[in-house]
RNA sequence: GCUGCCGUAGCUCAGUGGUAGAGCACUCCCUUGGUAAGGGAGAGGUCGAGAGUUCAAUCCUCUCCGGCAGCACCA
């Protein structure tokens, strides 16, 4: 005990003890209060047993339930008595592994018998009797043969396994809670009763022994903990709203497409889904026309000879549907657009002067996906992608990611996803080109982000073995993350499918190819628009934009002119002159999300007016026919506008 | 693709070894009503497909198809 140790707090206060101490030991000098609260305490940023030892000067904050990191311990806590409390009831079941994950936490089994919803109770009550026991969690440090000797002669094989694969100089702990232990790295708080009362198991589902597929099926039961009763409800009433802006069900209600087995993976879009469509693809088009890209448009089906030149036979065989058109002639339906578009580039000499070429094609794709793979229209194997190419020099690289990355946030915020996320993969360690090529294109997409003042994760080495690549990622109005664009260069398909320019210099070169997609595929994004506007999408997109409504059939010759004015303004408006009453009206158009309601009777008939009434208020406006004309075709208008291009770029 | 669960009316779901029910929607009639469900009547199902067990299968068994959740996959 020669020199004293500093701990200091939070608050910036520092206290001394002449001796190592332990979270506990600083809690309790802290307050009684905060001794019995305490769950872990966090050393120099790193989360601890309230029982390790500091032998040092050290930052330290005491983790209680109000601590941000709380629930990560509370719910590996939740997963140890999760795991005890199936091996309670159902001997013979092998424990792995039981991490804690947002909003929650797992633990994987392995037990011939599948758990049955029923079991998830009698599990989940055998928690809370363990919770309730408030049993002391013990740290144990073990040798390592000693650990794998034992978890194999108590028939844990996976978890011998674990230990087996540990690197040496790991310590090997387990953590006691009673008569049950499990080998864990930690951090435990002191007691079962910590895990508290506000968890519930959720599901039960396989997941492969170390994700991979070609190991063992386990079984995996999800459960989600919270800090109290309060958070664990507003979580599940979450999760409830989201459940009510499922694409899927709002697809159905609003009459906007279904799916059905006979074409499992492909998309009958109704009448309103098309109207959606197409209103995306018209304004992605003026978008795309404005930073100057041509459109073009590539055969379905190519035959296999160009597929194996492209690659994709070796590669991407698997995934692509092919017809046999004559005894000696496959063709495959194209599970991409690239190859299509360098036939176009080949056609006729290029010249430098050509490029940057930025080609556009509202690509029909066919893959075929995994069946489990498939959910609703947002994985399917036929769909549309906003996809293009520019073909351009190895100079123009920096110029022509920028120019993307700024198109690209632009269409974003017009449907209201302001926070973009940015993966960037660079060079792994097993690719084509020159690394002066990498430098090069790698600096071009660096450059871009900073430029479109994109911050960037950094995903070293995973990039494609044929360029770098960005991967773009939206926040939709509930917090949930959907990767969609795409920007990623390629030296080598320009290689494979020899594509050429004549330079300045009068000789033949390559040009390098960026793919890029903004909306990756519009099943996908309208898919993602459907659940990020819970299907009350703005004016411009909404299938339905107005609907006329009459209270008396006195007033449907009025209507009648109100639908047609409506109409010459290309607002996309329907007429409702049933013989019903006008709350129910109301109610129908509302559930099917239109967003404007004209409501016109015997009054507004006289008037020449019309009562408006806007999708979520309870509010009406009257207005003079003309003035509700006019208003109403200035708040459609696409964010695209229809200005003159405003190249170049 | 793998594990588990599921497939009954347009939708949401009950139900039974003896060929089926509810609510909403739908159709018709009455109602002309001022901002989120007016009233009445009626019609509607090869119980996902195929095979097997059985006197008898929507129900039990098997195979296939599809869906859901998760895992794996997403070049």
């Amino acid at each position: 005990m020669s020199s004293n140790i500093a701990i200091t707090l939070p608050d910036g206060s520092v206290r001394e003890f002449d001796r190592p101490v332990t979270g506990a030991d600083v809690a309790a000098s802290i307050g009684p209060r905060l001794a019995k609260d305490a769950l872990a305490v966090k050393v120099d940023g790193t989360i601890r047993d309230l029982t390790a030892p500091i032998t040092g000067n050290a930052r330290i904050e005491i983790v209680t339930r109000s601590h941000p990191d709380a629930l990560e311990v509370i719910r590996h806590d939740a997963a140890h008595v999760l795991a005890e409390a199936v091996q309670a009831l159902y001997p013979g079941t092998q424990v792995t592994i039981g991490p804690s994950i947002a909003n929650g936490f797992y633990y994987d089994f392995a037990r011939d018998e599948p758990f049955t919803p029923d079991d998830l109770e009698r599990i989940e009550a055998k928690m809370r009797e363990i919770v309730a026991g408030d049993v002391p969690i013990v740290r144990e440090e073990w040798d390592r043969d000693q650990a794998i000797r034992y978890f194999r002669d108590i028939g844990e094989k996976y978890k011998a396994e674990i230990i087996a694969d540990l690197p040496e100089s790991e310590t090997i702990s387990v953590y006691r809670q009673g008569a049950w232990l499990d080998l864990c790295r930690g951090p435990h708080a002191p007691s079962t009763a910590k895990v508290g009362t506000a968890f519930k198991l959720m599901k039960v589902a396989g997941a492969y022994w170390r994700g991979d597929h070609r190991n063992a099926m386990l079984q995996r039961i999800y459960g989600t903990a919270w800090r109290d009763e309060k958070e664990l409800k507003a979580y599940l009433t979450q999760l409830e709203e989201a459940e009510k802006r499922d694409h899927r069900r709002l697809g159905r209600e609003m009459d906007l497409f279904h799916l059905q087995e006979e074409a499992a993976g492909s998309v009958f879009w109704h009448a309103k889904g098309w109207q959606l469509w197409r209103s995306l693809e018209t304004y992605m088009r003026t978008r795309l026309e404005r930073a100057g890209y041509i459109e073009v448009k590539t055969p379905q089906l190519i035959d296999r000879t160009l597929w194996e030149q492209s690659g994709h036979w070796e590669k991407f065989r698997e995934n692509m549907f092919t017809v046999q058109a004559d005894e000696d002639k496959t063709l495959a339906v194209k599970p991409m657009n690239c190859p299509g578009h360098v036939q176009i580039f080949r056609q006729g000499l290029k010249s430098y002067r050509d490029l940057p070429m930025r080609m556009a094609e509202f690509g029909a794709c066919h893959r075929n996906e995994p069946s489990g793979a498939l959910h609703g229209i947002m994985r399917v194997r036929a769909f549309t992608q906003d996809d293009a190419h520019i073909f351009c020099t190895e100079d123009q690289i920096t110029s022509e990611s920028i120019a993307f990355c700024n198109l690209l946030l632009a269409i974003y915020k017009d449907f209201g996803f302001g926070n973009v996320l940015v993966k960037f993969s660079d060079r792994p360690a097993k690719r084509a080109g020159s690394d002066a090529t990498w430098d090069k294109a790698e600096a071009g997409l660096k450059a871009a982000c900073d430029a479109a003042g994109l911050a960037y994760e950094l995903n070293p080495g995973e990039g494609a073995f044929y360029g770098p690549k960005l991967e773009f990622t939206l926040v939709d109005a509930i917090g949930r993350q959907w990767q969609c664009g795409t920007l990623q260069l390629d030296f080598v398909l320009p290689e494979r499918l020899d594509a050429s320019y004549i330079g300045e210099d009068g000789q033949r070169h390559r040009p390098v190819m960026l793919h890029r997609a903004v909306l990756g595929s519009f099943e996908r994004f309208i898919g993602i628009l459907i659940e990020h506007y819970a299907g009350r999408f703005p004016l411009w997109l909404a299938p339905t934009q107005a609907v006329v409504a009459t209270i008396t059939n006195e007033a449907d010759g009025y209507a009648a002119e109100v639908l047609a004015a409506l109409k010459a303004r290309g607002i996309r408006a329907v007429l409702d002159t049933r013989n019903e009453k006008i709350n129910l009206k109301v109610r129908e158009h509302s559930l099917q999300k239109v967003p404007v309601l004209m409501v016109v009777g015997k009054r507004e008939a006289e008037e020449r007016t019309v009562a408006l009434r806007y999708l979520g208020g309870k509010d009406q406006e009257v207005l003079a026919l003309d003035a509700a004309l006019d208003k109403l075709s200035l708040s459609a208008r696409s964010p695209a506008g229809d200005a003159a291009p405003d190249l170049p770029f």
